[in-house]
DNA sequence: CTTACAGCCTGGGTGC
DNA sequence: TGCACCCAGGCTGTAA
């Protein structure tokens, strides 16, 4: 599943590919109807024909392509949305649900197996301020603002690192690899936590997304780049799927629970408080 | 205000 | 080989 560091991979890769580039038209695949509900697919070929993409930027797990004129095309890949290079003559790639085809007759496309992926087009970013805070791996994600964050916080820390007004970018992979790191249990009300452990929280987050987005993500499930390979940082997980298998720092065994609906793995030993 | 949870989807895995 | 069932989880809307 694409969180931060996949959304970043996919980002830098995608920048070459469109970057001052002029979209001509938007081909739409059987199966997106779920993408045109708040807007049908003729609203966005009017917004998007014609415009060109002078930036692509990443907030969190949402893409942003910043078209001419001030407008913004936004996408989220949920679970199982990926994107890839190709052609206006290409035939329908696997699951390709959108294609943005450009003027040189270069493309890129959007796939998704299970139709959770989002896009939308705004005349300002104000609608992801409303529902996002800083970005996990930007200056503004600090302690200070984790601190005054998490002292107003009535559910456990994974929780809170899930909530993506708290932690922009942050999943379910990353959320139990930063624990693990912080030697934090998820299930730790997020209000108990010491200045200390926050501090922590905070340089394990950054330093497990960054890691990550050295080895170009984390291939679980089903994510993969704009290439369509897979990224290289599965083999460097700790906690996350690894239930029943022994920690690598103190050897005790791997547990799995639930927590607010997510599988959460961590080691009973390590993350004793 | 907060938190919890069902629902959206489909491929892959398991058990029979 | 086939079928029924379960699981994965980001986000939204609704309920408590």
């Amino acid at each position: 599943m694409p969180e931060l560091p996949e959304v970043e991979t996919i980002v830098k890769d995608l920048l070459g590919a469109v970057l001052n580039k002029k979209i001509v038209a938007l081909k739409v695949f059987p199966g997106s109807e779920r993408l045109f509900i708040k807007h049908r697919s003729s609203y966005f070929k009017k917004q998007l024909i014609n415009h060109s993409v002078n930036h692509l930027s990443r907030h969190g797990k949402y893409i942003i392509f910043h078209l001419s004129e001030k407008k913004f095309l936004i996408m989220h890949l949920r679970m199982t949305g990926s994107m890839s290079v190709s052609t206006r003559k290409n035939s329908q790639l696997k699951y390709e649900k959108i294609r943005i085809i450009f003027s040189d007759d270069t493309a890129i496309s959007f796939m998704d197996i299970r139709k959770f992926g989002t896009i939308d087009i705004v005349n300002t970013l104000d609608i992801l301020k409303d529902k996002l805070g800083p970005d996990a791996i930007s200056d503004e994600f600090n302690v200070e603002f984790l601190v005054d964050q998490l002292k107003r916080k009535q559910s456990s820390i994974k929780a809170a690192l899930l909530d993506q007004r708290i932690a922009a970018g942050v999943g379910n992979i990353y959320a139990d690899e930063a624990c693990w790191d912080a030697k934090i249990n998820p299930l730790a009300p997020a209000a108990s936590l010491k200045k200390k452990q926050i501090n922590q929280l905070c340089n394990s987050i950054k330093m497990v997304l960054n890691n990550s987005i050295s080895n170009r993500g984390t291939s679980i499930n089903n994510y993969m780049d704009l290439a369509g390979n897979q990224g290289y940082h599965q083999t460097k997980v700790a906690v996350y799927g690894r239930n029943g298998e022994p920690c690598i720092k103190c050897r005790s065994i791997i547990i799995k629970i639930r927590v607010v609906g997510r599988g959460t793995f961590y080691c009973p030993k390590c993350q004793n408080k």
